[in-house]
DNA sequence: CATGAATGAGGTTTCATTCAT
DNA sequence: AATGAATGAAACCTCATTCAT
């Protein structure tokens, strides 16, 4: 159990550091003392910085995509689990402010490798969308965009409850842009979901 | 014609270094370079790479705003104002690979006072569309989450764009976009429009 | 008349200029703004900076100088002319703030050129004041030590003047130095030169 | 012993480079050389080029006076007191020629702080000797102008000796300085303090 | 003569990374 | 495994000087 102790330490500094500082501004240094180590032992664990960042993006999309898969679960409705994916996704960004901070905000400019990583996932999870979208119905050409659109919603949403201080009313909106998005598809019975 | 010409042509070789190697990895000596100029030169224009970013950008919202003023002059229908707005608006990152890389992606990490600026900038863009919505009979409140998360979609789908090499059909995109908000708020002559 | 005129013009701005902000910090922009010209037009009178500096400082010494070979002229009491010098010269100083500021205070750590003209200046002037002492009985061995002595007196005094927003009375002050090194060298009749 | 060692191995290299340099002239590259390490390891040590500046004129300033302290201790008769503290000063210049160098010479034209520092460090030092000479019996008014004199004296007599590559008897010069000013108050039993 | 935009060498400073202890 | 002092490449920026107009 205290195996890799050390490393969730440095991680979780690194998580509160990048979130806080983004990519550029945050330096090892800081990040060794939020973990109260040296900038020697950061390396025992990272082989640089780049890869930290990396490795705290991996953990991070792997805790959302976990909770998203725990929320999916056993339900066979293709509405009702598109619903609790998007709903399980928010719920993770709202209960970790860092997490949304470093995976919505800070990691844009960070890096081109970090884009990429963040690309592939956002695609993934668009994937997820439009395989359910698809089982709902939807034509799979109109599917795609409607998935990209609706993550960019969140996304967007999401950064709004940041940049504000979380002062918006994060699952009310979330519901809204579900509604929205529900209803362009003729998805009637919405509430039944709901 | 050769009024502020040294500027403007710095202005676009920063355009092109900043949308390929983002703010923190652009360096002076690359824009000097892309401008064929030394890298004092750049310094006659610009009190610092900030400097120079921000203004880049200014000059990129200001080309944006102006087109989209110009599709909204003369019209008096909301939800047509609505629509050529953002059609104007997407129209530009369309036609501007550079300024879209530069706005969309590029900005995100690069500076706190970017950050700000840019969010000041959706946040205006927002309200236009806010009021455009409530001129339809959309619910203020209900507007303003639409309006945001709208303008999340259509960044996505920019963003898709962007990094798929503009392979995806923008414009048909675009428009699915717009038929997914249009029909959450019910209005109903969204043919017409169109 | 008009000979020169221009480059008179540049030798005024740049005293304002040095003695205002001392060598290093004084940039040929701040130079050429002050005598209302072009820093092209600077290199067209001075080969460089450092090449004004010494001009300046050239100008100032010989115009010293001046005012001490004038005071010394017609007088053959020794006593009388080393009091007169040293009275000329101190009320060159205090007549011309800039030039002292120049001279006493800014010249210092400019450039090891300028240390070397310095130097040999009030090796010179030293010279001058040894040579009245000798004559006044005084022996040259120690005449050497006094007169250095005594220069380095009268610009600590100029000094604390300058720095002490020119408070102190000038003319008391040198008065007193005068007694001191009179005393010294047992010149009895210290009230009739005086 | 080794406490502090780095710091003051590169404060030592600094004073070898400022004093044969003068501070604009010196470069980090150049004391970092001289200290046997890279330029990175200077930024462990001093925030910036003026703060090592400003550290090693401290240093100094605190080691003449301590130099000072230490010959007063124990001394009763004021006059005594004053010629022993200025043998002191003059004995600490005499032995590090660098020392005096960077306090004497290199330090005017450096930086405003500096400037600002010497000049508190000057006036605090002739209070030193304005109260002696009151003790003396000597008016204070005339004892304020005297002591600036006579530290201008030992200055300027200093910077000969320096400039001519200590080829001047200082002990002997200082002494003369001493009884110049000694004559000039009267200070009748010169000899027995001698 | 005069201009002032352009130049580019060179300085200060930062910080990811290494390595001897 | 842990340390943290040391490294040095590389970035930003300044400003004396040049030269085409």
């Amino acid at each position: 159990m205290d195996e890799g102790g050390r490393k969730e330490e440095i991680l979780r500094a690194a998580q509160t550091i990048f979130s806080q500082y983004g990519y550029h501004q945050a330096t090892i240094r800081l990040i060794a003392d939020q973990a109260q180590c040296a900038t020697g032992t950061f390396y025992l664990y990272f082989v640089s910085k780049q890869d930290c960042f990396l490795a705290l993006v991996e953990k991070l999309y792997i805790h959302v995509m976990e909770q998203i898969m725990r929320a999916r679960a056993g339900v066979g409705n293709p509405a009702e689990k598109l619903k609790r994916s998007l709903e399980a996704a928010v719920e993770v960004f709202r209960r970790d402010y860092e997490l949304a901070q470093v995976i919505l905000v800070r990691g844009a400019g960070a890096d081109p490798l970090f884009e990429e990583r963040m690309w592939r996932v956002r695609e993934a999870f668009s994937e997820f969308m439009v395989n359910d979208l698809v089982e709902c119905g939807v034509k799979r050409e109109t599917a795609v965009i409607g998935a990209h659109g609706w993550v960019g919603a969140l996304v967007e949403i999401v950064g709004v409850w940041i940049r504000d201080g979380q002062a918006l009313d994060l699952a009310k909106a979330t519901h809204e842009i579900q509604r929205i998005f529900w209803m362009a598809w003729g998805l009637n019975d919405f509430r039944s979901v709901d």
